[in-house]
This record gives C-alpha cells, structure tokens and sequence, in this order.
RNA sequence: GACCCGUUCGUCUAGUGGUUAGGACACCGCCCUUUCACGGCGGUAACACGGGUUCGAGUCCCGUACGGGUCGCCA
C-alpha cells in the first residue's frame, strides 16, 4: 500500500517570499499535487524576535497570487494544526519529554541539549544520492570573537534555549513527524543538516521521511541571491507585469527539466510533468532575460478575456481609459510586441491620448528627410478620401496617395506614424490606424504637419 | 579551517560507454515586412584540468582547480 504523499513548505516569517523559497514551494507543491498528495504550509516561527505578521501576509499573499494553495494551514485549517510553531509549544514539550526518558538530552547553562551519537547517518537523497555523515567525528566550531577565528565547540545541538523557546531542527523533526510529512524538498542548503535530523528521528524512534536536496539558485555573478538583486522578490513580479504561471514556469526550469524540448509549461502541465528525477544537482544562475521571454510566451497564449483581467490594472495605473471598446483590438496588438504586461500601456497609450507627445528623434528623422511637406499633404488628403474605414481600405488609400505623388509606399508609412504616433516604433500601424479613426487621423496629421513643416 | 555537494555553449539545460555533443534564452547574419517588433532560416559558442579503467569516456574511478553549502541559544 502507497502511502499518501504529504509535502510542506515551512516558512519563516522574518521577511519577504524569497524567489528560491517560492521554488522551494513550488516543488512541494507540485510533487504533491503530481502524486494526488496534500501540501501542507507550517509557518516555522520560532524565533519570536525576528517573526512578524506583516512577513507572515507578505508571503501568504505571494503563495497565493503564484496560484500555489495550500490543502493545510493557515487560513484553511486542517487535522494537524497548529499550523504555526508558535502555537504548539506543548507538543514539543512532549517530545521534549520522550528524549529525556531516552536520556538523549541534557542541560547546559539553561539550554537543553541534544547528544549527537558516534555514528555515521547516511541520507538517501533523491537528488543527491547517499550522503553519510559522522557528526561527532565531524565537529562543530563556532566563532571566537576574542581569538578571532574559529574554535572547536560542542557539537551536541540545542534544541531548546535558556529562555524556553525551541530551535529549528527539533521542531522541523517533530512537526514532520506529526504532520505526517511523507516527503520533505527543500533547498541543498540544508543537506548538511539533515545528519542532524536523522540522529533525530533515531532518538525518537521514528523512520524519516524520505528527503530531496534541491539545487541553489544563484545571482548571475554566482552569489547567492539577495533581496536587493532584480527578480528575487516574489511581490516584484506582480508589480513589474509578470503573470503568476510564467513564473511559475520559470522557477521550474531552474533546475528541473522534463526531459525534452518543451520550455513553456502552464501550471497545470507542470503538475502533470513533474517527478524528481527531472531535477538537477548543480545550481543555477537567474537569468532575468530568459524569464521575461517565459512571460512573453504565456502572454501570447491568454485568451483575449484573461489578457484584458491581467492587462487592465497596467492600464488604468497609465491612464489609459479601459472602458473604451477599442482596448481590446489594442491589447491584441499590443501582446505581440509585449514581454511584460507593464510594457502593454507603452505601446498603445498614444492611441487614446487626446494629445500626441512627439518622440524627438524620431519627428528629426521625419523633418530631415526631403520633400515631407508633399508627402504629408498627399497622406492627409489620401486619408481623408477613404470612405470606408477599415484596415484593407486605409491601407488602399496610403498606397494611392503614394503612387499619386510616384513614391513607394514604404515612404510614406515612415512618417505617417510618426504624425500619429509620434514615434518610430509601435504597434503595427494600419490597425492602429483604423482604431483612431478617420477623423482624429486626420487631425493628427495636420496638426504634426503644421507643427513641423 | 574542517566536512558535504556540485562542474556540458555567456546563461538554463538534454545527454546514463560508441552522438556531426541536441534544444532554449542572449548575440550575429539573412529573409519576410511600412519602421520597430513578431515570424522563418542560418551562424558563433560548451564537455574545468590531470591521471587512470576501457577497443572506445561528456558519460565510470582517483586527484587538482574552481564554485556553492554547512559547521548558531537563525531558519
């Protein structure tokens, strides 16, 4: 009989969601929802001081706005909570208890220690593969500040401070324990650690779980990744126009792979992707670039509704009137040409500006060129000749007004969107034009024409 | 410093003893086109180094270098 996948991502609310702590999420998540398993999210806020509810919404919000629910947790509820450390302070005791009956524990000035064994602890990794460790042979050293360098120290671990309050390991073992963790995937950071947890479970009497060491990711010089550097907060993407399933799917790449060409994945195929056996060993460097074109990918697969839902706040933060019917031929064209959603406004805003603000050098390469006047003059009357307004006609009429005055139509394009654009780039502009309308394409090349030439 | 993990194009990766070492981002060129972009086609570019094992090694073993991690009364 199988038992029934439980993952967990434990977080400790003393700042942001983090994007390697998301991944870490991410994986959790996803290794459950694969195998028709529970995600559990336990908050790991012992340490008081440095714990905050505010870190607490921060990455709720960020788990939530990346689509990754949690089945148990805060908010939801569930059969093992609390779901905050904090609040299960009496369960450790009783663990607590079971080690001393064990006589694995004893005090030391006020702190309660836990006696590491003389033995070699092997972790079968399923990323790393075996990895055995002898704690006691190992050591442990701390920082001497007076001697300045590191000094040999007690290689038995805390599990409990003087002032009552338990430590990371102890109670990451306990809640995996109690909570029914079948699987624990977490970064490699803390494959060194795991010895410790396994003396622990011995101790207890208790089999491990089984354990998955995910690679790093790190910055693109190679350190590890800050909050400072771009792309490591997870609320950053929402505000700099990614959608949630894009990062999604970038995050995934980073360090796993499904084996083939594929590198554009919605949630829902990641889920059904996914297995550890993809994941690689080495870490990785982010590359913001490449992530943006991952976002650029699932804008162009939004169906025209959810691209409006996600677009709509970029555009009303531009002023960008968003009950206007013609926004959404707008927004079509705009996604071509779009990594980022904050990018959409920028390419279409000038169609619904009352005003058009000229792009200086582009309105100079305009000017400079010979024989504008008369090429403006043709487009103007050109335009104002089409009768039925529509993209093959408008177009029709800029390559008569072209061939009447014996020039190509390409010179006349040019500076026709910079009349009614007031740049060199933009979207394509013959559909533009025809979401201006007659009238104010019209007017707009009269008044560039009476502005500039 | 000790211990642990890792190392394929600039970056993300495929590759599990025999491959012209494949794909993607980025970059460059060409085509398409009304500009930019998109798209299409093509190109530059990698097995860290040294020893083994083997008929044969990116793939297995050892060492070195480099990178990362851990060694807290942080998690």
């Amino acid at each position: 009989m199988a038992m029934k996948v439980r993952t967990r991502f434990a977080p400790s609310p003393t700042g942001f969601l983090h994007i390697g702590g998301a991944r870490t999420a991410l994986y959790n998540w996803l290794y459950a929802r694969h195998h028709g398993g529970s995600f559990v999210l336990r908050v790991e806020d012992t340490d008081a001081e440095r714990s905050t509810a505010e870190s607490m919404e921060v990455i709720l919000d960020g788990l939530r706005w990346l689509g990754l629910e949690w089945d148990e947790g805060p908010g939801v509820g569930g059969d093992f909570g609390p779901y905050n450390q904090s609040e299960r302070v009496s369960i450790y005791d009783a663990y607590l208890e079971k080690l001393e009956a064990g006589g694995h524990v004893y005090e030391d000035e006020g702190a309660v220690r836990f006696r590491v064994p003389d033995k070699t602890f092997t972790v079968q990794d399923q990323i790393c593969g075996e990895v055995s460790t002898n704690l006691k042979e190992q050591g442990s050293t701390r920082y001497d500040a007076d001697a300045k360098k590191e000094v040999p120290a007690n290689p038995d671990i805390v599990i409990k401070r003087p002032n009552g309050g338990y430590i990371f390991h102890f109670v990451n073992v306990v809640d995996d324990i109690e909570m029914g963790i079948t699987h624990v995937i977490r970064g490699e950071d803390h494959l060194s650690n795991t010895p410790k947890h396994l003396a622990l479970y011995e101790a207890l009497g208790v089999a491990p779980p089984v354990f998955a060491h995910i690679p790093l990711n790190l910055n693109p010089n190679g350190t590890k990744m800050s909050k400072r550097d771009q792309g490591a907060l997870i609320h950053e993407y929402q505000n700099d126009g990614f959608i949630a399933d894009a990062v999604n799917n970038y995050m995934a790449l980073l360090g796993w792979s499904g084996k083939d060409d594929q590198e554009i994945f919605t949630l829902e195929q990641l889920k059904e992707r996914f297995e550890l056996d993809g994941v690689n060993k080495s870490n990785s460097k982010f590359d913001y670039v490449k992530c943006c074109w991952v976002n650029g990918e699932h804008l162009k697969s939004l169906s025209p509704e959810e691209l409006s839902s996600h677009a709509t706040p970029f555009l009303k933060a531009a002023g960008i009137p968003v009950e206007d019917p013609r926004v959404a031929a707008a927004l079509e064209l705009a996604r071509e040409r779009a990594q980022l959603l904050s990018e959409i406004p920028g390419v279409i805003a000038t169609i619904f500006a009352t005003e058009v603000s000229y792009d200086a050098e582009s309105v100079e390469k305009v000017v400079s060129r010979e024989g504008m006047k008369e090429i403006l003059t043709a487009l103007t009357e050109g335009m104002n000749s089409v009768e039925n307004w529509k993209e093959a006609d408008i177009k029709s009429g800029i390559a008569d007004a072209a061939t009447g005055i014996g020039a190509k139509m390409g010179a006349l394009m040019f500076p026709c969107r910079v009349a009614s654009m007031g740049s060199t780039s933009g979207a394509d502009l013959v559909p533009v034009l025809e979401l201006l309308g007659k009238e104010e394409t019209v007017k707009r090349l009269e008044t560039f024409t009476a502005k500039y030439l």
